[in-house]
DNA sequence: TGAATATATCCGTCTATGCGGATATATTAG
DNA sequence: CTAATATATCCGCATAGACGGATATATTCA
């Protein structure tokens, strides 16, 4: 029972569920979270940490960053209100500026990684 | 967003879910409450409040009784959620044993005024 | 009206937690 | 090793909320 106050507690703030509702779409890095939700670092490290001590989040290094996605399926209580998030989250005004905001972010971040590509290590200059 | 953490926040405190795990099994008054979870009253009494105030419960005067229950079908989040409840919160052990002083509390409270009806009001003596 | 009962709210106290700047750590490139 | 970058954690401050005894309110009965 204590851990499934656990699992709400997490879920009982409303920067936390931007997360969440950000993370429904996808993996995604500390710096992503921070560009999109303009929030400072220090924020969205606290709150990934918080989300990840409940379990709903896991976290895999890729070199400098550290991506953050949903926790795996499984069963239980975790997990069905993980589905009840991707179910019913969508649906709110915030959650659907937040997905812009993501989308819009995402596009130009490979946009910049095509330039540097065509640039080459070491640029043309 | 921020009703949708008032709801996850009501139910981020043990206390409360015990609450909600009792009511999923019907209308129940602050004084079985009390007795069943061994808590003074202002503590049961803000609990309710608060579960209240989220849209989880709605309450009912009965005479001097104050009754709860969950708060009526309807869709959406809140809706789900008190599903989300009703399939994964009996499975644990801290819902079970309420469960059970539920059980023996109600056939107790049903014995008592078998008890009085028999001897009727003003009583055999 | 007055007593009894059930409930709601008030109060002071204590802990949890949100915030964001500052600092510490980890990884990569040179 | 050093610099740069990304992230985690620390810090002090402020607020939310849990607790339970005390008090206020509402209802019923005589």
């Amino acid at each position: 029972m204590n851990q499934a106050a656990q699992i709400f507690k997490a879920l009982s703030d409303e920067t936390r569920l931007r997360i969440m509702g950000l993370l429904l779409e996808g993996e995604l890095c500390v710096c992503d979270l921070m560009a999109i939700l303009e929030l400072p670092q220090s924020t969205v490290s606290r709150h990934l940490a918080y989300l990840r001590n409940a379990g709903l989040v896991s976290d895999r290094r890729q070199g400098v960053w550290m991506n953050y996605r949903l926790a795996a399926g499984g069963s239980g209580l975790r997990a069905e209100t993980i589905e009840l998030l991707r179910k019913n989250l969508a649906a709110l005004p915030q959650a659907r500026t937040d997905g812009q905001r993501l989308r819009r972010h995402l596009s130009a971040k490979a946009q910049a990684e095509r330039r540097a590509a065509c640039q080459g290590p070491g640029g043309l200059r």
